[in-house]
DNA sequence: TATTGTTATACTCTATAACTATA
DNA sequence: TATAGTTATAGAGTATAACAATA
């Protein structure tokens, strides 16, 4: 966990960030487990649904790697939910296509999903939740739409294998 | 980045969450990068200022492991901002002691801190900060208290050196 | 020359286990 | 026996570089 402490008197919006967001991701793992999936897979899943999708199409729309792509979608073929299609406008390109079963699972996902989401805002007061959403798509859209500069060390060149 | 994408029409819970947190600690740390320090090492800082704490407690209060909470101490001790001192009470513990520079320092990461804070809530209407971080603290204390078991496969034993 | 997808691998982060010294 | 702190290292996650095929 990277977490700052609770300050005693007055709420820390890192903390009380970082906190739920980690916990929330934990209860979507789970529950997403019991279908097989992660939520990356579920992402991906969704999104190819939509429309034909290459991967790296995919792995912009979920903020993903390349790389990290190519390991989610061979996560996705070995469970039968979808396949690597080449694409006719591009022989370089894959075009990912959902199965049927992975159609299936996809609309079962995204009840689990939306159904956890449901049970936080239902957790709150009457409108508070609306409030909450409100004001996280304002700040995700404006103020703090984009991260600052990484400060870490630049990762070095990887060996030369000749 | 662990995100899902934002769903076109509905704000997806997730995604708000972890895009805002992912976003304010970037900015957090390059805003306490300037005097040298991470998140963790204001967090020990500010707490071990309070009282006198030894290693454990400050890593129970900042959510860290052990291990995690050595090499923390490690750099505030490097950069003179603090001291191990043996506890009298248990002489197996180490008091972490704040150098007046550390506590200097402190004074200004904290501020640093709120001001990256406030900013935030200030890019919001009016009201509409409170609302959140009542929500937020209201989930933190009530149903998004606790992460999930992890559904990963455990960790395995270290390979023993004889 | 640039880009898609792939492989291999290096780096970071964090937690586990074993250890030393105390309790 | 259990606990505080330390060390070493394993494992997960992820990003980088190089590469092959194609644009």
């Amino acid at each position: 966990m990277i977490a700052m402490a609770p300050a005693r008197t007055e709420p820390d919006l890192s903390f009380l960030l970082d906190h739920t967001s980690h916990v929330l991701r934990t209860r979507m793992a789970v529950a997403l487990a019991e279908i097989g999936l992660t939520a990356r897979m579920h992402c991906v899943l969704v999104h190819a649904l939509e429309e034909e999708r290459t991967q790296i199409q995919l792995a912009e729309l979920g903020d993903m790697d390349k790389t990290t792509m190519v390991v989610t979608v061979d996560a996705l073929e070995e469970a039968g939910l979808a396949e690597r299609r080449p694409s006719s406008a591009d022989r370089r390109a894959r075009i990912i296509a959902v199965t049927e079963k992975g159609a299936e699972v996809a609309r079962r996902s995204q009840e689990i999903v939306d159904g956890v989401h449901r049970a936080v805002l239902e957790a709150l007061p009457e409108g508070e939740g609306e409030v909450l959403l409100r004001a996280m798509s304002r700040l995700v859209e404006g103020y703090l739409a984009t991260p600052a500069e990484a400060p870490q060390a630049a990762r070095r060149a990887r060996q030369r294998t000749k």
